[in-house]
DNA sequence: GATGAATGAGCGTTCATTCAT
DNA sequence: CATGAATGAACGCTCATTCAT
């Protein structure tokens, strides 16, 4: 087994056992143990556990911002651009249960909560689209004139609630169920 | 210091730190500490500190659903009976950050999950003005005809998150955001 | 057994396999053992082995000062007291083998050097004997007019490495050797 | 780099390391590191730490003998070769911290008690010079009639205190106090 | 009933040593 | 030969839980 291939077997190790027994649930042991590698050998990647859930999300994030902005199309109209990313995003956690486990454990926790300051605070960061989609709306007056965190709570916080009940078989999302929610999302942020 | 005094001090010392410092930031001692009792003594009200974060669960619950239903009236419409609920209940968050804290870890544990599950499978539980509320909403048709657990979605999904982003300093909620967030969710779920 | 009578076995039991193994070669779990108590009970008295340490160290001069000074009178000629407090400290080394090996670990680490730095820079702590004899040695021209902490090394410096060798059983002191060890310690620092 | 260098500079590294962190303080991989060599190639030399330390010191006697030797005349007089070896061997430590800090560490660890016992027993090693000196010393009666170890005890515990204080910084030795303190040594030693 | 000292399993982490390349 | 990635035993330390007082 190459060098590469020992660092991708523990991110995905560790992204499966965080996301099925949280970060306290998953000791560095076990993680190697599922990974198949010895428990030093996690430290030859990341300098501590610390490190390495903060590089595990920085590894979700790479791999899902692509994947939602596939196919988006900034010159369409707002309506059907929101559509598009939120229908995409909540595709990619149907797609990706071990990630959106992920996320929830990490926003959940002092990691997240930091990283969302620094996100918030400074402009950097990857979620630029959505930010500028929803600026875009707001000044086009197609979107309610709420402050911009309210707007993404209003749009997010059902998309992640029903993924979330997704994943934990509390229903069964399917095509229609889907595209009726994100519709109903954008009932609550339209004007 | 009488048993009840007691528990209630235990109860209270618990969900403070839980709140503050997350499960796993919160050992059994240094409840005992804050609750001013020995550490054993938690033991003679809790099996154990599964038991007791379960029993601190209900306690939340015991005492919002009575402050969420105050003046609930359920001869009004749906609409007014929506719009006061969801106020009631992001006021209440508002006002009780650390319940609100503490349910945020409940619900993102394995406790929180089992508990969910129990309460879609049986019909057991308080929120049973809110189930009321969003079945009428969908036989009158006011409300989108959707599974029930999406319509909680919808409506919870951005209270929740808005509460969250209040008491982590994102946003500072008024009257008037609270009215127009409100508002939006009805958007999100009505016809 | 009462508590105590649990630290001063830890006490003991630190003393003797740090003085037997050096502090890298005696892990709190072995103290821990050799105490009689858990591994985790040590740190009830101690905050950590850092911490442990420094306090055996304290344990170990308070013992030993009273010990060494038992029968020093001030007001004798500077050579009858020097040599009563070499013999004295030397006896002291001798019946007390497992504190003197701790001294040397103790002396030879980052401990003992900062603590030596804090002595030599302020002029607390208990060697004030010591001092005070030797100011008294230099400006009485008994002594050689050398700096203090030269003069302490040629009176120390072998009485550290007899009690080593004899301990070690490369020599057996006995009265005889052990005054005139003291006496040519005297020739070393006299005029 | 060709082999004998590769060693050298491991021996070079790990003296270094060792001198200015102790034993556990200086991990293989970090002394492999500033050899700039691979960890693994440091065992094609030495068969483990231990080994490595051992002949780490025998590296040091190698160089040290010869330069405390330099110009000593064994014709002279008892006291004029004893100040010329110890000055030598003051001089040696001051002009090599590195080298002093090592062999401090080495014989305060079980490695330097053994050696010493093995010396001390058999009469192999490199110090047979000061032996000699000391031999002839006591049979000339210019020096105490005291055991050898008590005679060297007395002539470099001294020494060996003083080199330590000049190397932390508690005292700024020059020409003038080696000689002084040498000297010192003498009156220690000499009938 | 209440206590808190005592416990020891379990955690995150380090590092001497090995061995496939 | 030389490498350095991999290993896993061992470390210092924490904390839920027990039980003698």
């Amino acid at each position: 087994m190459s060098k590469p291939d020992k660092r991708e077997e523990i991110v995905r190790a560790a992204l499966e056992m965080i996301a099925e027994h949280g970060f306290h649930g998953a000791p560095m042991a076990m993680i190697a143990e599922r990974a198949g590698v010895g428990a030093g050998t996690i430290y030859r990647y990341f300098e501590n556990k610390d490190v390495m859930i903060t590089e595990l999300y920085q590894n979700v994030e790479d791999r899902s911002y692509p994947l939602i902005q596939q196919g988006y199309m900034p010159e369409k109209p707002i309506r059907e651009r929101f559509l598009h990313l939120c229908t995409a995003l909540l595709h990619y956690f149907i797609e990706n249960p071990l990630d959106f486990r992920f996320l929830e454990q990490f926003f959940n926790s002092p990691y997240g909560v930091e990283h969302r300051r620094d996100k918030l605070m400074g402009n950097k960061g990857g979620c630029d689209v959505f930010r500028e989609l929803f600026e875009d709306g707001i000044s086009q007056q197609v979107m309610k004139d709420l402050p911009l965190v309210i707007l993404f709570d209003l749009a997010f916080g059902p998309i992640l609630a029903v993924a979330r009940d997704h994943i934990l078989g509390f229903i069964a999302l399917d095509e229609v169920l889907i595209t009726w929610t994100v519709e109903a999302c954008w009932d609550g942020v339209r004007r």
